[in-house]
DNA sequence: ACCTGAACACCGTTCAAGT
DNA sequence: ACCTGAACACCGTTCAAGT
């Protein structure tokens, strides 16, 4: 009849699901996503490589549930506060917002190389699991303040995500091992993939051909965000033809 | 002196990388992501593991090989043909060829759900292989004669390829399994997708509450190409404001 | 040169056994 | 209930040995 006592329930808990979706998420950034085994995991643990089954099922959902809890870290402050669209401005504060969610997914992907290709494999399985709904209502709840008509809040907001899910992994970096954060290590890599697009043939490649110097340059965070600007301008654009 | 007659050289050759790099792409089409290994792959080929190494160096490679050969099969005629910038109609043009390679792209993603999660691997990579080279040179070829100036070929080409490529990884068939290409069996998806969203939480997923409806009904290929739509309108609006 | 297939060093996962 | 760690059935890759 008596529940146990606190004191009896906490006395060997030294493993949890948190805890090894946390270590999960540190190897994954420190050394790599070829580096997360459950026995690496378990190793940092100090555990056996089965009481990590206790917790999480198996490799995929702990995967999963690093993706998810990052994710859930980069999004804004959830939910959203309503606004009524027909407030003022309301519309530049979508916009703002939706500007602030791409880049938070934008930097978490910047921060966890590894995220870029969870992101596709986790999106697939879509809906299941928190990672798709959670950018879907973050996006398509700005999406509604923006003046489209109810019919096209689907579609608008799929766009979003898809530029968004598409540019944040393609700028990933391409390493399969820790977290380079240092600029001139960007740009060192820019510059070699410019080296690479003049050196294909140039009758094959003219536009990279012509490109190359361009690519170099670019900043890629800012062009991310160029890349929102033009989306969010082909809707007002459609939405108010001209 | 002599070259090698035709025939000595023929005599064995019955292993080449062409021949398993086509047993390693109906290998993943027919049985998923997961059944490519190489005893399945030595076992289809009625040879030993070790001679696939003759031809391929490793499973990376191979899978790059695989994701290139069904990329190039995707993307029109290549090189494009040049068109002059000043003709009467060739934005429309630009337009159509631009829809033309987005849709090959997504077909074949639907055709082959493996590529999904590929080509985000393969773009981290960027720019070694002739991926990204590939899809990028067939989009910008056509974002040229959209009368974008010249400075902003870059970004533009690259919200182009970044949609492309999210929204066809997104759309990707959910499965590790064979291909479904069964219309019936993407709405009964849908159907549950639809459902789940409604059974989230309605104070956390408002948006998604309301939209349940609209992403059952919806037709993911014509939705694809409104996206493309709406960032060609962003294209015009922002080349000439009003 | 091309291929064979056993061997090696891993991997995820399971499960009897302990506390 | 929670954890241990040996065992199992795989995996990619290598390499002496064959033709």
């Amino acid at each position: 009849m008596t529940t146990p006592t606190p004191r009896s329930r906490r006395r060997r808990q030294v493993l949890s699901r948190e805890r090894i979706v946390e270590a999960a998420v540190e190897l994954l950034d420190t050394a790599g996503a070829g580096a997360l085994t459950v026995r690496a995991l378990s190793d940092r643990l100090s555990t056996g490589s089965g009481a990590i089954y206790h917790h999480v099922g198996n490799m995929g959902e702990l995967l999963q549930a690093a993706t998810e809890s990052v994710v859930a870290a980069a999004l804004p402050a959830f939910p959203a506060p309503r606004e009524s669209a027909t407030d003022p401005g309301a519309e530049d504060t979508g916009r703002e917002r939706i500007r602030a969610a791409a880049l938070g997914l934008y930097d978490a992907v910047a921060e966890h190389p590894w995220l870029a290709v969870q992101l596709a494999v986790q999106v697939t399985r879509s809906p299941w699991g928190t990672v798709t709904p959670r950018i879907f209502e973050s996006i398509g709840e700005c999406v509604r303040t923006l003046g489209v008509p109810r019919s096209g809040w689907f579609a608008t907001t799929s766009t979003l995500v898809h530029y968004i899910l598409g540019a944040t992994s393609q700028n990933a970096q391409p390493s399969d091992t820790a977290v380079l954060r240092d600029g001139a290590q960007r740009a060192e890599f820019l510059d070699s993939a410019s080296q690479a697009w003049k050196s294909l043939d140039a009758d094959d490649y003219p536009f990279l051909h012509d490109i190359a110097d361009q690519m170099r340059g670019h900043d890629d965070r800012e062009q991310f965000l160029t890349g929102i600007d033009l989306i969010l301008a082909g809707i007002t654009a459609v939405g108010r033809p001209s």
